[in-house]
DNA sequence: ACTTAACATGTAATTATTTACATGTTATAA
DNA sequence: TTATAACATGTAAATAATTACATGTTAAGT
């Protein structure tokens, strides 16, 4: 059975939205939608490739200043079919978890390891971290009244995700405070 | 910069606690900690010769029954000392998301698209049975009073897993009410 | 007696992802 | 003016993960 290239629907999703280059679309995943989907470039170049040999998109080059170009990418109509028929057909099968917090907690079956309580401290740093960071850019993106209209999906998602890292640090505090090994 | 292989540590953390064959590890990522983690056979396999190779375990033959051959694995002194290693240092770095029905709904910007109520019940369904398998799973290790305590890191994680599809439930149905394509 | 599922172990091929290599431009701040 | 960060695009190499190929045993049900 071929394989699923998702990367190809996201980077298709962003292209029906509007023209992109390589570049535009790194930066997308790293911030705008980085909590949902990410590439590295050099996965990206190449799929943009592709996908133009395979007449989804067409780039056009752009000079940018006086040398440097710009590589902008615009999908046919081929490509927004694609993504259309990705859209309504249903999601393919959840990947399994990998979860190296939870194989550690597992692995301490001890209960009074002292390693468990720096487990769940370490743990719960990187989910207030990672709470602060979307918290943020909610206020950026949603803080003027009606701007939610404006972009439903964007912040349905990032409130799930916000939601999402909330419950988990919830959970995390509760069973910290549980931990007998907890000075 | 070497690669994590956390494959590798998580299996020498199944060996520390008792020898087993590469088919029982496979079985344990089938069903005890596939929640957790996750690999193939063909992946196993392999990793369980290259750690052999470097002497953290110890492989013997045994025969089940007249002629089938088990290989089952004893983890060596130098492989307890880099689960133990590995247990003490700091968790690596997340691993980026990618979610695929939070990148549909991004797409979906429009709000009364009908096919964003149709993802939605989708993916209610998909945390339904999920949580279903969970708690079952629950009832099965964890029903006796006091087998908690034996198996203090798995019913933790465990328990952590139900609390994080509760939780995803309820943000799901509550937003999916908030649907205005919804009939 | 026969079929089927589960036990058991491997390798090969493909795809996905990360890290490193490689090169050049442009804006900004010191 | 000069260094630095950000812009911009690619390829190569390595690792990780999935899917497919390949083979044989044993228990349990029909």
């Amino acid at each position: 059975m071929a394989q699923k290239n998702t990367l190809r629907y996201v980077i298709l999703g962003l292209l029906s939205k509007e023209p992109m280059a390589g570049y535009d679309i790194k930066k997308a995943f790293e911030g705008e939608i980085g909590d949902f989907w990410y590439s590295n470039h050099s996965q990206i170049y190449p799929e943009l490739g592709r996908m133009e040999q395979d007449g989804f998109i067409i780039g056009h080059e752009e000079i940018v200043g006086s040398k440097l170009t710009k590589k902008k990418y615009t999908i046919t109509p081929s490509g927004k079919a694609l993504v259309d028929e990705w859209l309504a057909e249903s999601l393919s099968s959840l990947p399994p978890t990998r979860d190296e917090f939870a194989m550690k907690v597992y692995f301490m079956d001890s209960a009074e390891d002292p390693l468990l309580v720096a487990l769940f401290q370490e743990e719960i740093l990187r989910h207030e971290e990672k709470l602060d960071y979307l918290q943020s850019r909610w206020k950026v993106l949603f803080s003027e009244a009606g701007s939610e209209q404006d972009h439903f999906g964007h912040a349905l998602i990032l409130e799930r995700a916000i939601r999402r890292e909330k419950d988990q640090l919830a959970w995390l505090r509760e069973a910290y405070k549980r931990l007998p090994g907890k000075k």
